[in-house]
DNA sequence: CTTGCATTACGAAATATTTCGTATTACTTT
DNA sequence: AAAGTAATACGAAATATTTCGTAATGCAAG
């Protein structure tokens, strides 16, 4: 059994984290300005939202400014990378080398793995 | 504005369709089987997730024999090409032509879209 | 200075997700 | 056919996420 858990940004978390990807940091206001062109919560959502980012340590925060400065700590690549994991670990169902079970952050998938991996990204390639 | 909800499956949801994306369709023991290899919890538990699956038409199921059968309705392509716009959808903050509102459901990218598509691709090719 | 405005802080309601206990039902074994 | 086993059904508790109202605070304009 594995109970390692690794952080997985919350839907409405990456929305905010795309924002502050684009921009590198950004205020509240900022990042709820943006946010309102596409979905349609009030002004503290977003705020309450990324205190709780903070608290667990996705974004940090410039509070020496009245308006606070936010900036992402988790990266858009590490999210992709996760995801991309999440789904490799299902595809490795029977392999002995089960990445399965987290063996991508441990050890080097081998030929084959990587020959499988490549193919399962051939999709998003082609036109 | 837009409040186009699409469905993304949850978590919970997601590991259990990696297991019948693999499987191509089982039962729920098989599924709880291979679900407590990695998490700890109830055959219950599992059982009513692939209920509630069932009820969100994410997965079908044959009830004809006793014990009934499961299948994903909901693709891991899909759930690949949703994540991937996800992604996307930031990418393209200030494009005029927008992917962020969902053009790629709609409209054919560009030339250039295509491209920087394929650059963000890219990274999870080398080696 | 005091009024108004924009911000953060915070608690708590609303909602969604995950978990499981208990009951019921069907099949199997004795 | 009775007892045991394994499955589904279902409600509801536990937890996590999302939402917002209200208050407090600081800044700027009058």
């Amino acid at each position: 059994m594995n109970s390692s858990k690794k952080y997985t940004p919350t839907e409405s978390e990456l929305e905010i984290l795309q924002i502050l990807w684009n921009k590198g940091e950004a205020t509240v206001r900022d990042v709820h300005d943006e946010l309102e062109k596409v979905k349609d919560t009030g002004y503290t959502t977003t705020l309450k939202m990324m205190q709780i980012m903070t608290e667990k340590g996705v974004v940090e925060r410039d509070t020496t400014t009245r308006t606070h400065v936010y900036k992402p700590l988790f990266s858009r690549e590490l999210a992709q990378k996760n995801f991309l994991k999440k789904m490799l670990n299902g595809l490795f169902k029977g392999s002995e080398t089960r990445l399965a079970m987290g063996a991508l952050d441990q050890k080097k998938p081998s030929e084959q793995e990587i020959k499988e991996i490549k193919d399962f990204l051939k999709q998003f390639e082609e036109q």
